[in-house]
DNA sequence: ACCCAGGGTCATA
DNA sequence: TATGACCATGGG
C-alpha cells in the first residue's frame, strides 16, 4: 500500500483502462451541459437525454429560446426527466442568472469562486450540481463529489471512518492530484461508470478491477 | 411490486 | 447538525 496521492493516482489508472476515457460532459454547449446538470439531480441519464432531446426538437436548447417558453411549456418538454415542475422553476432560475451576465459566456467567465458562489445562490442548484457547471461547462479544475464517489472511496478505505462531507472529500482529490480539469472530468465519470457496471450491478464484485486495492473485496468494508 | 437514478430543499427535533 | 419527506419519470 501506498500514500493516499499513489492510491488516488493507481485507482484512476485502473479505471481508466479498463473502461475507457468516457469523454464527459455529453453536450454540444456549454448551455446544454447547465441544463443536463439540473435535469441529471437523482435522474438516470437516459431520462434526461430524453428531456434534452425534446429541447432540441423543439428548438429550446438556448437561453433566448427557452426564456421564451411558457413555464407550462417548459415543464412539458422536460417531463421525461422527472421532478419537471421543480425543475422547470430551477432552470428558470438559471436563465435569471445567466440573464443578469448577458450571456452564458459572461456568466462563465467569472472567476471560479465567483462563479461558484452565484450558482450557489440559484435555488435548486448545490455544490454537485454547481461543481458539475464548473467543471464541465467552464472548465475548472473542480473536482465533482456524488454519491458513488463516496461509496466507493468508503470501500477503498480512503475515508476512515468518518461521514465524510462534501468539502472534505473534494480536497482529498484536489490536494492529491494535479489541479488538470481534463483529469478530473475523466475520473469523475470513470467512478460513475464504475459504479455502475460493478458496484450495482455485481454487488459480490466479480471481476472488479479495483479489486486488488478494495477493502470491500476483501471482505473487511460494509456498504 | 419494489428499488433506484450523475440532488436539493424544507420541516422537524 | 442531523435525519426524513418530498419531488416524478422510467428501467431493472
Amino acid at each position: 500500500m501506498g500514500t493516499k496521492r499513489e492510491i488516488l493516482v493507481e485507482i484512476y489508472q485502473r479505471l481508466l483502462s479498463a473502461y475507457g476515457p468516457q469523454g464527459w460532459w455529453p453536450a454540444d454547449t456549454r448551455f446544454e451541459v447547465m441544463v443536463g446538470a439540473i435535469l441529471t439531480q437523482a435522474t438516470a441519464w437516459r431520462n434526461v437525454e430524453r428531456a434534452i432531446q425534446r429541447l432540441k426538437a423543439a428548438g429550446a436548447l438556448s437561453p433566448e429560446r427557452m426564456a421564451r417558453l411558457s413555464e407550462g411549456e417548459l415543464a412539458e418538454l422536460i417531463r421525461p426527466a422527472g421532478f419537471f415542475r421543480q425543475k422547470t422553476r430551477r432552470l428558470r432560475a438559471l436563465l435569471r442568472l445567466i440573464g443578469q451576465h448577458g450571456s452564458v459566456e459572461g456568466l462563465l467567465s467569472l472567476p471560479a469562486g465567483e462563479l461558484r458562489r452565484q450558482l450557489l445562490s440559484v435555488p435548486g442548484v448545490g455544490p454537485e450540481t454547481a461543481d458539475s457547471i464548473l467543471l464541465y461547462a467552464a472548465g475548472y479544475p473542480v473536482f465533482v463529489v456524488d454519491a458513488y464517489t463516496k461509496r466507493i472511496l468508503h470501500r477503498l478505505g480512503l475515508l476512515s471512518g468518518e461521514k465524510a462531507g462534501y468539502e472534505e472529500v473534494q480536497e482529498l482529490f484536489e490536494s492529491n492530484l494535479p489541479r488538470d480539469p481534463k483529469l478530473y472530468g475523466e475520473y469523475h465519470a470513470l467512478l460513475v461508470r464504475h459504479a455502475k457496471e460493478h458496484c450495482r450491478a455485481r454487488p459480490r464484485c466479480p471481476g472488479c478491477p479495483l479489486a486488488p486495492v478494495c477493502n470491500f473485496i476483501k471482505g473487511q468494508g460494509s456498504l
